[in-house]
DNA sequence: ATGTTTGTTCCGAT
DNA sequence: CATCGGAACAAACA
């Protein structure tokens, strides 16, 4: 489910409050496989220190004593919820349990996953490296380079709301926050690529700057399902900030906004803000 | 019953 | 041979 700030406000507050603590016990559910499989997983995390916790693109790495770094993707319905007290809860959404101490007092870090899109998994600083790759750079990094995107956004063969969601090209968006960045800079989603000018890449990349920055600073998007909620099992802010997405009339214009599949995901977008034609 | 859903990967088509 | 788009993964809800 989650998107960047999503998956950064779920990194930070495990950052300041898992770190120091040991996993003295793992428990894996039924019919639940952790990654390679879940006897080298339990074998590779039991007794392990946690020593860091940091987010690539929209994974979320729990780096252990040693070299193993347990590796978090919530895909669409994942969840981690930290716990005082451990409860199993009545979903049947528990996929894995890990019991967390740090002088005597013990925690419970909760791997929820309705859908099972998601995965957790032991992995090495290989691993870690070979991920690192994967990605394009983010929109909300210091040092993003506008005319490098702009060059590899334009050697896509099709629509820009499609690129926007390559994390290879532009890492951290995902269909909300792509909707509203193209909203925002005034671009319409079924622009093709080869059609974007210099000025539009560059109001684009602001735009999806501006939507990420938001979204963190609201604690992330939860939808009415509340399938994201936070470490505390809290819900976000950001979706009362949407731009364009799930509204019917254009807040600028009052138009009816236009709902329509783009590869298959659900874009919404107004007419008049965002015309084909530059 | 059908059509949705915050993501990613795989495979057939181009 | 590289790239693109749709299906698939699977579960719940309207």
């Amino acid at each position: 489910m989650p998107e960047l700030p999503e998956v950064h406000t779920i990194t930070n507050d495990l950052l300041t409050n898992i770190v120091g603590y040991t996993i003295r016990e793992c428990i894996i559910t039924k019919g639940y496989v952790a990654l390679p499989n879940s006897d080298t997983f339990i074998h590779s995390v039991l007794n392990k220190r946690i020593t860091n916790v940091e987010r690539i693109a929209k994974n979320i790495l729990v780096h252990l004593e040693g070299k193993g770094i347990i590796h978090f993707h919530l895909a669409m319905t994942g969840q981690i919820l930290l716990k005082e007290y451990k409860e199993i809860p009545s979903t049947g959404w528990l996929r894995v349990l890990l019991q967390i101490e740090k002088t005597s007092l013990n925690k419970y870090l909760m791997f929820n996953d309705m859908r099972m899109f998601g995965k957790i998994a032991i992995i090495g600083e290989k691993d870690r490296e070979t991920l690192f790759k994967k990605y394009g750079p983010e929109p909300i990094q210091k040092d993003l380079d506008v005319k490098t995107f702009i060059v590899k956004i334009k050697s896509k063969r099709t629509t820009i709301k499609n690129a926007l969601l390559d994390q290879s090209l532009i890492a951290g968006l995902g269909n909300i926050y792509a909707t509203d960045a193209l909203y925002l800079a005034g671009i319409n989603p079924e622009l093709s690529t080869k059609e974007l000018t210099d000025k539009q890449g560059s109001l684009l990349l602001q735009a999806a700057k501006k939507v990420l920055e938001e979204g963190i600073e609201h604690r992330g998007s939860t939808l009415e399902d509340k399938k994201y909620v936070d470490i505390f099992g809290e819900s976000g802010t950001h979706q009362n900030y949407f731009k364009i997405y799930s509204k019917k009339v254009c807040p600028k214009c009052n138009s009816k906004v236009i709902v329509k599949k783009i590869n298959g995901r659900g874009t919404y977008f107004c007419p008049v803000c965002q015309p084909l034609n530059k």
